[in-house]
DNA sequence: ATCGTTATGTTAAATATATAACTATTATCT
DNA sequence: AGATAATAGTTATATATTTAACATAACGAT
């Protein structure tokens, strides 16, 4: 689908924020909309919302604009959100339950189908429904069910091992809550860090040094 | 302390991961390192590395490396980790508790004060020994303690009001997990975006289209 | 139907960022 | 102590990203 090979991060990281709000502006009701009005929303220049579009190929029509409800589902498409990516997550802690109960992964690319912990004091109680299993059961639920993608929920020490375990049942995708970077370990592997504490960090610089651009 | 004026936020987001390496190789006892070794374990160029670190001042030695210790501190101090931001957590569900309970903001620059919430169902409970307090009490609460910093951790719909609440107290930094974009909104205000559904979201195209880049 | 207006798609310029090359300084070995 | 190797700091180059400019196509008013 796209029109050039090798999309940059940049643009790529934009586009769920265009796909939120092109969201929220269907919901309003609004049909069309022009990459001017867009820009002054989204504080960007409208220079860049037609860069970033065009990339994936021609969504507008010059003289009037953007039709809302189609630029919206072409963004969707460029994401694949329509996908049902199996995923696991690894980890059922307070961070692991947040996220196992209220991420709506159906509209974003995936599907929940299972939760793992090591803690008996987890293992056996139902989180939205699905019973946490013990990660000795990884690899029996692994072999039967596929998934290609896990979310790990837990401290840094486990993260070694369980990761060597999930590449060799097959999982390639990972997004990861830990503190630990996993990338470059396999040439194969897909990894979405979000790493809190480094977030909460860079806040504390620009709060400290409000001079700063 | 800056040698530079504006450094590039380019420069600010590395800048966490390098105090995440440096006080992990502390905690292991290594004393020294020298920027190729650093670029080796973190993916990055050696070359970035020294730039990077050259924005803020020469930490290391030519011919030798940089001490670790002396270099995790100063980042540590570039980043204002010393402080104690006073901060406020308004949302009290599951991605509120999962924070309150296991981020560490006291090494992190901040200190949770308060917690609030609208929901009566919330509010009266203890999170990590704190009592959930009542949003009506925002008011009394903010004038007293004077705090400077708010994590929102509510639905979009809540966002506007207690924004507009938050900003009359004189609270002038987010850490915002809501789906709902604060920036612009306010010229002197310092906004930290979470947008936990766009990672997902940008790690689903990278699933479904593996040839990128 | 025609013309002017509007706003896209595209190409070009400017800016920002990352990498490489070079210089100078210090440690360490003999 | 002097020579050599190692490595930071610095300057220059290359690449990536953003912004601006322009040329073209479609709408809509007259
Ligand atoms: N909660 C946060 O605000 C936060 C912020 C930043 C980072 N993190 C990271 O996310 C991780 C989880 O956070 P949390 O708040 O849910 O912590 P938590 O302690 O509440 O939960 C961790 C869970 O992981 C389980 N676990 C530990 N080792 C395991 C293993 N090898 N296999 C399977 N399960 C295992 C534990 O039994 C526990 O249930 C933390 O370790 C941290 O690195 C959390
Ligand atoms: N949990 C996740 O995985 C996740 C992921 C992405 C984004 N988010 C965002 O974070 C928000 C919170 O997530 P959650 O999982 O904790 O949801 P949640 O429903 O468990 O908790 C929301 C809490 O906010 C409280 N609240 C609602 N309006 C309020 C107001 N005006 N003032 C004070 N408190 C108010 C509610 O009473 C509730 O306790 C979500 O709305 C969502 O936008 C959550």
């Amino acid at each position: 689908m796209p029109k050039r090979e090798n999309i940059s991060m940049s643009v790529i990281r934009r586009l769920p924020r265009y796909y939120r709000f092109l969201t929220h502006l269907k919901e309003k009701g609004v049909t069309r909309i022009s990459s001017t009005e867009l820009s002054v929303k989204l504080g960007l220049t409208a220079s860049q919302i037609r860069q970033d579009l065009n990339c994936f190929g021609g969504f507008g029509q010059q003289g009037y604009g953007y039709i809302v409800d189609q630029l919206c589902d072409e963004i969707g498409n460029i994401l694949g959100l329509s996908n049902r990516y199996k995923t696991i997550l690894i980890g059922a802690g307070n961070l692991g339950r947040a996220i196992a109960t209220h991420m709506q992964f159906e509209e974003e690319g995936f599907e929940l189908i299972g939760i793992f912990d090591s803690s008996p004091s987890k293992t056996g109680t139902r989180i939205n429904g699905k019973i946490v299993m013990d990660t000795t059961e990884l690899e029996d639920f692994c072999e039967k069910e596929k998934p290609v993608m896990a979310i790990l929920c837990i401290p840094r020490e486990g993260v070694h091992s369980i990761l060597e375990r999930l590449y060799s049942l097959g999982v390639r995708n990972f997004w990861n809550f830990s503190h630990y970077d996993i990338s470059m370990r396999y040439e194969d592997t897909v990894v979405e860090n979000v790493h809190l504490n480094d977030s909460l960090m860079t806040l504390c610089y620009r709060i400290s040094n409000p001079n700063n651009k």
